[in-house]
DNA sequence: ACTAGCACTCTCACTATGAGAGTGCTAAAG
DNA sequence: CTTTAGCACTCTCATAGTGAGAGTGCTAGT
């Protein structure tokens, strides 16, 4: 495997460039004529024959023109594409927009996805962060009806957890601020870890709670926050998608199901930047026709937060690449500024 | 137009179950065939060209068999189907499933969009009731910053909304118990219409957490909570959406658009019992070829939930009536088991 | 009122056919 | 040794033609 020339270097991108924007196979000609290239049309033709025997361009049949490679696409990713970056304008108009909307982890998550999917044309999906470790800031019991209470936990990361309890019999509503203020005392800033080392209280009603307690504070750090997913209809009028229906039908059902672990790889959320995993990289069947894009980012140390967004190989993986990576931050910031 | 005959009734009846299985638009041979009729093709073929005079049913072209036009599903729905009902062990299954889940609304709300998508491999769209009038049960304030304080706010129907509130210059955050107390005095009980009646507080902190509140409740009567959609690749996959991509296409944007009101009329949340909407009755350009199967529920005299179903007006009507039936009046006795 | 028969129509799947685009190779030129 | 011109070759795609099959509509006879 020789190394690069300048030129066929050039030519590479040009073909990434061309087809991302025709999605239609390039030949020689056309790219000859289309950028000026000072060499005849003949010579091109070897030098991509060149890429060719490299792996990173691909013929779909004898007469047609190229088209990138799973590892052509890499290729330009890695060593082509440089450092891109979003215009300030850009980056001006949707710090705007996230600065206008509720200070809430909800609504921006709403505001993620539905910026990368109209900005992209993708199907953008953006999942909160999950804490592995949850902290009991408050809780508060509430009398719905006779044997029936709503308790509500806020956790140190200003989530709120709601869950119904059915109170052992005999329980008057008048004992539930009292036993409120008790929980609290005890319980506040506990840690689920911590809360599950607690020993049980002796009066059962008491100890209804704390059992109900646990039970909220383990689902919940073990529940997928459901993602935000916008975009099904702009990825789907991508013209692969057109193409091959049952490809896509496969993809939105695996999006449908919403089996996320299929589509973001547990190793992508631990290292930082924005991470391309093109076609036949993804581990799930359905994908290897698609490129997922993404991020992370979340609580200090543990950015389990999500933004990603999924498409055709064939995609401006420089907008692409900017865009995601300015949300993530975007996100990071967000989060740190008002649960920091 | 004269009234239809017993025979002529049949034979609708049974192109509009074949229709409805195969998709494939049926002839009077097969149909004598199938199922054995007590006449010839050609009298068959009479007969429909009477049911195609009385525009029940239409033709492709010449030479291809019978479709039921919108009117005659109308007609169908509307006098051949008689009360349909789920089996007493579909119901019993459905059930049982809820009383599984965690007793929450939102639990309810997934388990019943997923239920009907699976079972009926159409698009299934369900949200909650929104209550017109909201009344604050309790209000908590938590202090996470300096200035920045989480307000939650449970409300009578066991909602809770959660809000960030920047507090004016100079709060200690040790004047928030106090204050939450105070507020809840005051305003427990209380309507958003009654709120808003209030008397502004003079203690300026007081003051900006009724103002933060007063909005909150304001929003809330006006949000559209985001309906649960489940089951958009079934629907892809089913064969009209196949053939005509483009207007699948569309009918995904309408969802993609959460443009719920475009998809169901508003009086059709006034009435009660199951409706359908078949094809042409739509106003929505893009569900000319789509019907609708939809029933509401909710508290007592509000019934602003949703529960629904879309796919290709070919679809079968008893079981989707059925079932969008039982799940609606599901869905109503779990409210009002635990919210009654 | 029903049915048998038959000509007619329209679709669908298959098979040419030809234009167009692009390649790969060879041989000549720089 | 690199580049280029030229040319035969391959493969797709759009178009048109064909025949089988299905189903109709009509007419005449039961």
């Amino acid at each position: 495997m020789e190394p690069l020339t300048q030129r066929r270097a050039g030519i590479l991108r040009l073909v990434v460039h061309e087809y991302v924007e025709t999605a239609v196979p390039v030949g020689s000609k056309a790219i000859r004529d289309k950028y000026d290239l000072p060499a005849s049309p003949a010579t091109i033709r070897n030098e991509m024959q060149v890429l060719e025997g490299e792996g990173l361009l691909t013929h779909p049949h004898t007469s047609a023109g190229r088209v990138p490679s799973d590892e052509g696409y890499r290729f330009f990713v890695e060593s082509l594409m440089g450092q891109v970056d979003l215009t300030v304008d850009e980056k001006a108009t949707i710090r705007h927009q996230f600065f206008q909307s509720a200070p809430e982890l909800d609504e921006w998550l709403n505001l993620a996805a539905a910026l990368l999917a109209r900005s992209l044309g993708l199907l953008a999906i953006v999942a909160p962060p999950r804490a592995r470790e949850l902290r009991v800031r408050q809780v508060q019991l509430i009398g719905l009806q006779e044997l029936v209470a709503l308790m509500i936990v806020v956790l140190q990361e200003a989530r709120v957890l709601k869950q119904l309890v059915t109170l052992p019999e005999g329980t008057n509503a008048a004992d539930l601020p009292a036993l409120t203020n008790r929980v609290n005392e005890q319980l506040a800033g506990k840690s689920n870890r911590e809360l599950d080392r607690e020993p049980d209280p002796d009066d059962p009603l008491e100890r209804s709670v704390v059992s109900t307690l646990r039970r909220v504070m383990h689902d919940e750090t073990l529940r997928d926050i459901d993602p935000r997913i916008e975009g099904i209809s702009g990825v789907l009028s991508q013209p692969e998608f057109q193409a091959d229906q049952r490809g896509a039908l496969n993809v939105m059902s695996l999006v449908d199901r919403h089996a996320l672990e299929q589509v973001v790889p547990r190793e992508a959320l631990e290292r930082s930047g924005v991470r391309v995993v093109i076609g036949g990289e993804n581990s799930a069947d359905e994908l290897q026709n698609c490129t997922v894009v993404m991020a992370s980012y979340g609580f200090e140390s543990e950015p389990t937060g999500f933004v990603g967004v999924l498409g055709p190989t064939r995609l401006p993986y420089e907008r692409t690449v900017a865009s995601v990576g300015y949300m993530s931050t975007l996100l990071q910031e967000m989060m740190d500024r008002v649960y920091g």
